[in-house]
DNA sequence: CGATAACTGACATACGTATGTCCAGTCAAT
DNA sequence: ATTGACTGGACATACGTATGTCAGTTATCG
């Protein structure tokens, strides 16, 4: 009924405390024949290392660095909140976690700072930056340093992270799209898809996930090509304006990265924000009000205290060699409109 | 930089670490004035009980119980799958997890099968059932005996609970209101609200806040009174059936509860479920299945493994006179669709 | 066969906390 | 001055694990 120990271990494979010590961790001088012995019994009584029991006998501390975009994004700046606000709390038990903001736009100078990471005084990396060939060597430079790497918000695939931490932005997409349509079923008209850049993935994913559902199910809706803002406010007015003038027939705005202060400016002074849907990413400051003053229909939401949360739990769980319990992991695609925004 | 351990409390204060321990941990036999002198070493150097070490040094074990309602409640089922996924997991480490199911429907029974819990041998209790004047004393006697008690899904307000897990039902009403508002917003007609039964807190709840959203924002929608269910199949056909021929410009139903299953065969006989939009609460096979074939245009969903997941956490952290940290244990109102299923 | 290497076990110490025992000192009341 | 109640300290043991030392036992090879 308890939980079997170390010693339970060793009586149970008639060797002593110290060759079931060098099999659990995994040093020499042991005699296939007695790890073989010693593991049966693992097995038999379904022992499990006690990690509260070794961290302390270890002193164990765990070393996280959250690599970060710089610059001005309300986004980036949320999840710094919940950093900090996982510090000092159970999350971060036995932890040192710090925050290191990279200039993302520029891929050298993201793998400049990855180099001046400690590797030797560290156990785990959440990265956050836009994957180019240089990151994905940067990163695997990390990797074989024996070092935990879990990519955050925006997936590096081909850098083979050991995680995920973030939503399906292909999905998050289609849940747009599948809200555009539901808010706007007998009605026709055109759709404004704008973002920072299509070089991000997560821009990209949206983009497909957006089209495949109103293009199935909405033939009635039309959306236009994307705009690209390169965090360039004169730019942003000036194709909104355009772009609202274009198209008299425009029913839907979808914003699906950051720069939404400055947009909400510009559609607040071309269009008509009480007759337009609509719906933008992430919960900030921004967006916040924007929903509260009834400007905003939807905001899109990865709760970032949760995505802080599990990236910590996903790395811890990666050193003690445990598995994740991938239910508590995802990440959930929240719709978020005034009524339930917390 | 590192956590101070007891010893260095005992040295700040210039006392033994017996004396230490026993201001610690409420022991008598010790006097005010070096009493003061350890709680001011303990606020000087910040210090806090390592629990890790200290539930190893007890061995320590926390047993706690679910008290569910029993009977055909597909809700409850994925509650009871969550506890079953917990368990096994870190967050149910040094646990006992039990769940008791009672007849929710009949007071007595709830209040007999509450004193059947061996309360010397429980540390907490999380409960989701209808409040009465007897529950409400069940629970006192409960309290008395140093059992921490939260309430799940549904608040006992009057029962003084040590915490409540779950959403805000009011707010989950109005996000329903605001989502039929969108989805209807150039349309006229009647909303349809059936529930099992308005006794519960939840649907009060979740009624009101329908109403204040609908009644300010969208006047071309009428809200018909509540049908209750009364969990009787027979019943749900009959007031369907007549619902819907009474109001040919039927545009919506809510429902606040269970019985997903059979009101949803009752609108396939008696409606166009295509055009109508219907929208539940809670993610079941039923639910799920229904917003897969696009019948459900949206469900109202609190996560059930952070649900129980929180209320574990909540319970230990009451247990260990530790405290909580609000923004991982929200549980926060989800909008489901077909697109952002998990 | 003997030397050497590979292996094994007994034991000690440590992590931070809880808790018990035992002894010594303080202080007021008798 | 003695008693006894109260207060405090020193010390030991324990929890489950990690890790080191050291002596002793095998196996392996020339």
């Amino acid at each position: 009924m308890v939980k079997p120990t170390v010693h339970d271990i060793a009586r149970e494979a008639g060797v002593s405390l110290s060759t079931v010590d060098r099999v659990l961790n995994g040093r020499k001088d042991v005699r296939p024949k007695n790890a073989e012995r010693v593991k049966a019994a693992v097995k038999k009584l379904g022992y499990v290392r006690d990690t509260n029991a070794a961290n302390l006998a270890m002193q164990r501390r765990y070393r996280f660095v959250f690599v970060l975009p710089d610059g001005p994004n309300h986004f980036v700046e949320t999840i710094v909140a919940a950093v900090a606000e996982a510090s000092g709390t159970q999350i971060v038990d036995r932890a040192n976690v710090d925050v290191m903001l990279v200039n993302a736009a520029d891929p050298h100078a993201v793998v400049d700072s990855l180099k001046t990471l400690n590797l030797s005084e560290l156990d785990g990396v959440a990265i956050m930056v836009p994957e180019t060939p240089q990151v994905r060597d940067a990163i695997a430079h990390i990797k074989s340093a024996g070092i935990y790497v879990v990519a955050l918000v925006s997936d590096l695939p081909n850098s083979k992270c050991h995680h995920f931490v973030g939503i399906d932005n292909f999905s998050a997409g289609k849940t747009v799209g599948a809200l555009l349509g539901k808010f706007l079923r007998n009605e026709t008209g055109s759709i404004l898809v704008v973002t920072n850049s299509m070089v991000a993935r997560d821009s990209i994913e949206r983009r497909y996930g957006l089209d495949e559902v109103l293009s199935q199910g909405s033939r009635h809706l039309k959306t236009l090509p994307t705009i690209e803002f390169y965090d360039d406010p004169d730019r942003i007015h000036e194709t909104l304006k355009h772009a609202v003038s274009a198209h008299p027939d425009l029913k839907a705005v979808y914003s699906m990265g950051s720069g939404n202060a400055v947009m909400l400016d510009a559609l607040r002074e071309y269009a008509d924000l009480n007759e337009l849907v609509v719906i933008a990413h992430d919960l900030t400051s921004v967006t916040r009000q924007a929903l509260l003053e009834a400007e905003l229909d939807a905001v899109i939401v990865q709760n970032v205290g949760h995505l802080v949360r599990s990236a910590l739990r996903v790395l811890r769980a990666k050193c003690d060699g445990a598995d994740i319990f991938e239910a508590q992991e995802q990440i959930r695609i929240e719709i978020i409109m005034r009524e339930n925004l917390y």
